[in-house]
DNA sequence: GTTAGGG
DNA sequence: CCCTAAC
């Protein structure tokens, strides 16, 4: 066999070694590695005690350590022989059963895992993306979208099902109804909007909408020619994977920008130093700030640890979207739009005149960018999920504000009046929108870090698109684009303010944003790259923040435990690699703690346990794993330590 | 950049 | 999840 080295993963699938390779944690344990000089002695009883232990633990807790090394042997001799193309039978069925389970999450890694060298083969070559991505169900986006223009004139409350339900994306289809006195002056609409609940909640004044079906404007649907697949996400619906947490427990308000950059390649070192002394910094100085979500107040005065409130946080680390991007939503509005989603609300007036001097405006749904993934074809779609959701959490997260177009025209003055606005009674409402922009997006500069983080990968038109978005001063965003072409049909007119070079993208953009509501992942005009730009991306990067907390799901348990059963304790790189390469948000940090915390329940009694409850089979296998691994280490412990002592005798 | 472990 | 030491 050929010495395995790590990045071999990438190229030519994934090896693994017969025999453990002795993990380096053998430069181990601390408290190991600090002996080590010192101890024969030691060394001896380490062994030993570990040796009762892993006796112990296996006569109490899970099958014999026997047929667990049984097990592991044989999993690890056809490991060895065919990595990942030879999948034991047990295995199969993990993943069937996984996959009956819990929507989707759970096919992933072992997919990955399954799939790793195509995986990576197809990644060096043409990086066949997003060909897979696509989905579409365009009409139903679509549908929704123009649902919730055309029922403006509907009397709310009606009790059908909205129609936009079914393309329900991100909140996106609760209809709020906002009735503000004329005279209130648009700071207090926004005011109002900004309230909307982002969390999926209908809100208060929330009606349904059974009218669907005729498209009140046809020529957004006649626009919508784009070769490109369109993937409706829906938000509500399919979150019942481990997505969910995150993105109901923190819909919005301060900005986490994690799922578009999720991973740890950023630069560490100044993400460390920022990091932690900006997040101390933070720790202390905000606590009264941000605790108006959810119950946690009072944060401050402990030291906000576990539940501290998202801190400030180095954003470095999520410098590089690798595989996830955002991207403005229309070529017009690029910038815009890059500020985060932009909602189409409907303006309604038809009740003005029975509501006295009240504005009532009936915001049905509300779009975000399009967003441009990048994700191999074989990845599963709970990993397509998982991005989407990632993608579309930090745009809500990422801090948002809400602007006002009317017929087009984007009302800057917040002192204005309704009235002064044109937005009451007696005026036509209909053609008013509402922005969602990204506060951040205020106080970076935006195009410091866009060309980095942009894979450009020969998207020659999308590189173009991010430098001219990412240059693009923020006050233009505001005052350029409005919203969904709804408003603004002319795609002409949009390329002729970006200029011919990004028409190719932007007019794709375009379309996508014309034809969805919902949350609407774009396939990249070339296969290879889909750089995306998070509109907001540009935005100040939410220093220090912390992440979102993402419980794992059983598939994610699963798939980890699995892992950990091939390739041992110690080796959370290469399990990352196995089981969530296509997962960013879990690093193998993550999946080590995980580990530590599986370990820990399996321990425990079940009365003892909290959160999802993990199958008893599956924290069988845990404490399996665990003791064989353990002994493994101990092993290669001791056999080194005789080895060094025979030498050092000889 | 990884791994281990404490918080 | 975070942070950091030790490699």
């Amino acid at each position: 066999m050929v010495v395995r080295k790590r990045l071999d993963y990438g190229s030519r699938g994934h090896q693994v070694p017969a025999m453990p390779r002795v993990p380096s944690s053998a430069r181990g344990k601390r408290s190991a590695r600090r002996k080590k000089d010192e101890m024969s002695p030691f060394d001896l009883l380490a062994t030993v005690a570990g040796t009762l232990l892993v006796d112990h633990e296996n006569s109490s807790n899970a099958p014999s350590i026997n047929a667990a090394a049984l097990t592991y042997a044989r999993k690890r001799k056809s490991v060895k022989a065919e990595q990942c193309d030879d999948v034991p039978p047990l295995k199969s069925m993990a993943v069937e059963n996984c996959i009956a389970g819990s929507g989707g999450v759970c096919a992933s890694p072992r997919q990955a895992n399954i799939c790793l060298a195509e995986n990576s083969s197809t990644r060096n070559g043409t990086d066949p993306v997003l060909e897979s991505l696509t989905v579409k169900p365009d009409m139903l986006v679509r549908d929704s979208v123009f649902s919730c223009t055309k029922s403006c004139n509907r009397a709310h409350g009606v009790g059908g099902i909205p129609e936009c339900g079914s393309s329900r994306s991100l909140e996106a289809t609760n209809q709020v109804q906002v009735q503000q006195p004329m005279d209130g002056d648009t700071t207090a609409l926004y005011s109002l909007v900004s309230s909307v609940d982002l969390d999926g909640r209908p809100p208060a004044l929330v009606s349904s909408d059974s009218s669907s079906g005729v498209p009140l404007c046809i020529h957004d649907k006649d626009r919508t020619t784009s070769p490109l697949c369109h993937a409706e996400v829906r938000h509500a619906a399919d979150r019942d994977d481990d997505e969910n947490s995150s993105g109901c427990t923190h819909p919005c308000t301060t900005g986490n920008n994690k799922s578009y950059m999720p991973q740890y390649t950023g630069d560490s070192r100044i993400r460390k130093m920022f990091a932690s002394k900006i997040r101390k910094a933070a720790r202390n100085k905000m606590c009264g700030e941000m605790s108006n979500k959810g119950s946690k107040l009072n944060l401050c005065g402990k030291k906000i640890s576990t539940t501290r409130q998202r801190v400030q946080r180095a954003m470095f680390k999520r410098q590089k979207p690798v595989r996830r991007h955002f991207t403005p939503s229309s070529a017009k509005g690029i910038l815009t739009e890059a500020s985060g989603a932009s909602f189409s609300v409907e303006g309604q007036n038809p009740l003005c005149g029975s509501e006295d001097y009240n504005v009532k405006l009936r915001i049905k749904s509300f779009t975000i960018p399009e967003l441009f993934i990048e994700i191999p074809e074989n990845a599963t779609v709970g990993s397509l999920k998982r991005t989407v959701m990632d993608v579309v959490t930090s745009i809500i997260e990422s801090g948002l504000r809400v602007g006002v177009l009317l017929q087009g025209k984007s009302i800057q003055d917040d002192n204005k009046t309704l009235r002064q606005a044109r937005i009451c009674h007696g005026e036509n409402l209909e053609n008013i929108d509402f922005t969602l922009e990204c506060e951040a997006g205020q106080n970076s500069s935006p195009g410091v870090r866009i060309p980095e983080e942009m894979d450009f990968h020969g998207a020659d038109a999308m590189k173009p698109l991010a430098m001219v978005k990412c240059e693009e001063p923020l006050s233009e965003t505001k005052a350029g684009y409005n919203s969904q072409q709804r408003v603004q049909a002319s795609p002409n007119r949009v390329q002729s303010e970006h200029g011919s070079v990004h028409s190719r993208f932007e007019a794709t953009a375009h379309e996508a944003s014309a034809s969805s509501q919902a949350i609407v992942p774009v396939a990249s005009p070339s296969s290879e790259a889909l750089a995306i730009v998070p509109v907001c991306k540009s935005k100040r990067p939410v220093i220090g923040q912390r992440r979102i907390r993402r419980p794992f799901s059983l598939p994610e348990v699963e798939a980890l435990v699995e892992a950990v059963e091939q390739l041992g304790t110690g080796r959370w790189r290469d399990v990352k690699m196995l089981a969530f390469d296509n997962t960013d948000h879990r690093t193998y940090v993550d999946l080590k703690d995980k580990w530590k915390t599986l370990v820990h329940t399996a321990s425990i009694s079940p009365q003892q346990r909290r959160g999802e409850p993990v199958p008893q089979g599956l924290l069988d296998r845990v404490l399996a794993a665990q003791a064989y691994w353990s002994q493994q280490q101990q092993q290669q412990i001791s056999g080194k330590a005789s080895g060094q002592a025979c030498s050092s005798s000889c």
